[in-house]
DNA sequence: CTATGACCTAGAGCCGGCTCTAGGTCAAGC
DNA sequence: GCTTGACCTAGAGCCGGCTCTAGGTCATAG
């Protein structure tokens, strides 16, 4: 009655999580997962859907941001089993905020991006090679 | 009647935008400043208001993530005067893009991470002990 | 006159996050 | 039985972006 779990390859796995074979060693390396990997007889790596739902996690926290320790601590915490939702809610709100406050940095760059492509469009529409900013001379 | 420009020293062009001495030399060395900085009569440092604005905008170029490389390309392209401003233009437009797309990476992910949060604090304060995501028994 | 402190240069070091290499095992196909 | 190719481990290397060090100059204060 257990169904048949499906099991895959370190490179199909990489395929599918969009990480390299290397990477996922790596990360195994470096605990950022829970349950240690499955190996076949000859030691080789084999991957459950949990794993790959769990390296989508992954990749959605690395790439926004955050570093490895704490992604190996989130994992510790997720190993240790149920009872410390109350840490693993704390680490991702920090995380949450986190994100919050890049989306916001990031905004407010591209404002400043927009201004300038802005008068730069202008200028050209313009067709007035007015100086929009030129480092002054220098003086001396 | 020249108005009498404020010149001010390494540690306070530091102090004012945010960067370290040692980052104020480093992107000279680099070449990020379109026109060189000016020294004094001892080869010390001079920072003008000018200098200051151009800080600024490296800093916002930056922190939204584009590599000195391509600042390098830009302060080139002011230092050569007018004439360019179709290529500022492009290049300032490539980065916008880029910082959009990096919004919306970072969005996608917070609704990911805000997803989970939500789970957590549902389970917390439903006070039961439900376990969310455990990682599998190794059923081997 | 000396010592303090801000500055200078050139170059080495560091950190995070991979990425790659060397050297080896193993199973399948010819 | 040999080659091929996917995998293994441990560890070295790389890249970007600073950051720091060593060793020196110079000006003002005591």
């Amino acid at each position: 009655m257990t169904r048949p779990e499906v099991l895959i390859s370190i490179s199909e796995a990489a395929q599918r999580s969009g990480l390299s074979v290397h990477a996922l060693r790596f990360y195994e390396r470096e605990g950022l997962f829970p349950s240690p990997v499955r190996r076949d007889a000859g030691g080789r790596r084999l991957y459950s859907e949990w794993d790959l739902e769990w390296l989508e996690l992954c990749t959605k926290l690395r790439s926004s941001g955050m570093p490895l320790p704490a992604i190996r601590r989130y994992a510790g915490l997720v190993a240790a089993g149920t009872g410390n939702e109350a840490e693993r809610l704390d680490l991702l709100r920090r995380h949450q905020a986190e994100i919050t406050s890049q989306i916001a940095g990031l905004t407010a760059c591209l404002e400043v991006i927009s201004f300038k492509v802005a008068l730069y469009e202008e200028r050209l529409a313009a067709g007035g090679p007015d100086p929009i900013w030129v480092p002054p001379e220098q003086t001396s």
